[in-house]
DNA sequence: CTGTTAGCGCCTTCAA
DNA sequence: TTGAAGGCGCTAACAG
């Protein structure tokens, strides 16, 4: 036997009973709401005064059989608990409310397979377009990166880029962001410089990893396999990562961090090894938050625009839904990072090479 | 003239392709798609096939028309950007998405008519249900309660409970957070404890204030408004509120903070008035997040259940949801606190009186 | 086990 | 300026 929903939830008024108490039609109701054709003046206050009574909401999902647009569009992210994404979110909804959208929010862990669910549910519900910051490839995936390219609804990359061609993409520099990290390290006279990145197959780590290559080559020092250390990027990984970074014979002096989370990890290890930043070794981390300004030791970060990538695949999404056709927007937008000096990097000095 | 969606959106197959192409009535595929009445075997098979063909899904607002569900929640928070809220939303996607719920995500920013507009249009939009965690309550907004209390879909209220009688709800132990945090202070000896708090209209700084004031009586001390500061949840209005007490003839050696980014603001004041923590002073912070263990100084605080506050409150609403009454979920449910020492707080000692 | 049919709430020609 | 009627894609009686 079916329940019945409680009394307090009393159904909603709906158009025809706009219509009978304004003593009109429908098909006039339905033009007042939508500003569409002529209505009289006075019968259209007659509506209106029907409508405030009822308390009146046109009902989106049936709406939706004609009009085919739901309003909402998706936003499918990594990991919401990484403080990069609710400033990109935010960033987005700020430029989407104005049109009167909403966002589904979803997160994928990082997992392909979870993206794929969501996207499957977003397209089955109707969402006018999507954000999509994806999940690492997993191999074989070709199919689902045909899937990707067909999909019935408009997506936008954001921050990740897909391997795919002729995509609308919003990305922030990494090249850049490796490249200046890893050139003010140089500055400072530092030569063995570390990176410590994200193994996963994503643009981002791996264009952070070439912008630190080239700062390098600029300098004639040459790449050594043994200062590149690849994990997940969670801080435990970071923690385990680390000590065959310290323990060298010719530890570095400076180590660039790619990603927020090994950011903290490392900074723990250093901990854990007796080791004083930036006294005894030097640190670039990436992203940049409010206490990291006020916490010690003060991180130098790569800061990324992360509103300002929010806002821009944004609007790059409404401009497509606006033309419904995506044939000219196939193009990738980059926005710049900053280089945030702080107190984490110290000058090289020769006597660094103490044992910890 | 209407434009044309470009040809790589392809119309998708609805229901009466598939029968098309399966050979048989709507009803039986629908019958195969929702497991709902037999089909025989080798008929189930064809239809199938034929979804798999046309890779058809099923339109979620058409089917809504019917079901009245369109399995998607609302979720209604004051700043995503405020790490406490993206835990929480973790927390419920990971128990909504069980039973295949996906979250509309909406950012008040402590504004109350933000969050009005923002339920009108879930509540336009169909969401089965809602989360909600209030922004601050505008006064005269009695009608806004009103329908509050009236709104066609069932809410589950998390964190911050709105003055209504007879709700569902799931809230932290605030006062047992603002007590453990005093009486841990007071344990190591301090006497004048500040309390830095938000103004806003919340039950949550009310009683985490009400857990202090609870601790400083145990105690015999006596309360001093002087003691009390109130403002708006941000970095800038602690650094601005922070000086009226450090700079007073009786400086409290211990303050308790309520709330994450003042927290954050008045270790920035602290620095700018030339203060050490803990040796001139010792600080409770609240809520808990990964850097807090690795950056100096690591600060002891008060760590709500974030994910589990989602977690319970999706529950909640999913139960309310399955009964489609929520007669017998008038109920509270509260989680508890803990309190994490750390290196901010120091033992009371008389010659810490020295002047800044 | 399967098909026919009547709506769900709304928008939109087409007529008047 | 207004109304009547068809249909969007789907589910759920009701028949067979």
């Amino acid at each position: 036997m079916k329940h019945e929903r409680s009394k307090r939830f009393h159904k909603m008024a709906k158009i025809t009973d706009i219509a009978k108490r304004a003593g009109v039609s429908i098909a006039t109701v339905s033009r007042v709401i939508n500003h569409s054709g002529n209505v009289k003046k006075s019968t259209k206050e007659k509506v209106l005064k029907a409508i405030k009574e009822l308390s009146y909401t046109p009902n989106f999902p049936a709406r939706y059989l004609k009009t085919k647009r739901t309003l909402t569009i998706g936003m499918v992210v990594p990991d919401i608990t990484n403080p990069f994404f609710p400033m990109v979110f935010r960033g987005a909804e700020s430029v989407v409310k104005q049109e009167n959208y909403t966002i589904i929010l979803c997160n994928t862990f990082e997992d392909e397979y979870e993206e794929m669910r969501y996207l499957s549910i977003l397209e089955a519900k109707k969402v006018d377009g999507i954000l999509l910051i994806k999940a690492p490839a997993r191999s074989g995936n070709e199919q689902y990166m045909q899937k990707l390219k067909n999909l019935s609804i408009p997506i936008v990359y954001l921050d990740r880029l897909p391997k795919l061609q002729d995509i609308p993409a919003v990305v922030a520099d990494n090249v850049g962001g490796g490249y200046a990290a890893t050139s003010h390290l140089l500055k400072l006279g530092h030569k063995r410089i570390a990176i410590i990145t994200v193994h996963y197959p994503l643009t981002v780590h791996r264009e952070r990893l070439q912008g630190y290559v080239k700062a390098l080559r600029e300098h004639d020092i040459p790449i050594s396999r043994l200062y590149i250390k690849k994990g997940a990027s969670t801080i435990e990984e970071a923690i385990s990562l680390a000590p065959s970074l310290l323990n060298m014979k010719n530890r570095p002096t400076a180590i660039f961090v790619t990603n927020h989370k090994m950011t903290i990890g490392l900074m723990r290890a250093l901990e854990m090894a007796g080791l004083q930043c930036p006294e005894d070794i030097s640190v670039v981390g990436y992203d940049d938050f409010d206490w990291e300004n006020v916490f010690h030791p003060r991180l130098t970060v790569v800061a990324q625009p992360t509103y300002q990538l929010g806002q821009a695949a944004a609007g790059l999404l409404i401009e497509i839904l606006r033309d419904r056709t995506d044939s000219m927007h196939h193009k990738i937008v980059m926005l710049s990072t900053e280089l945030k000096i702080r107190e984490s990097c110290g000058i090289y000095r020769q006597n660094k090479l103490r044992k910890p």
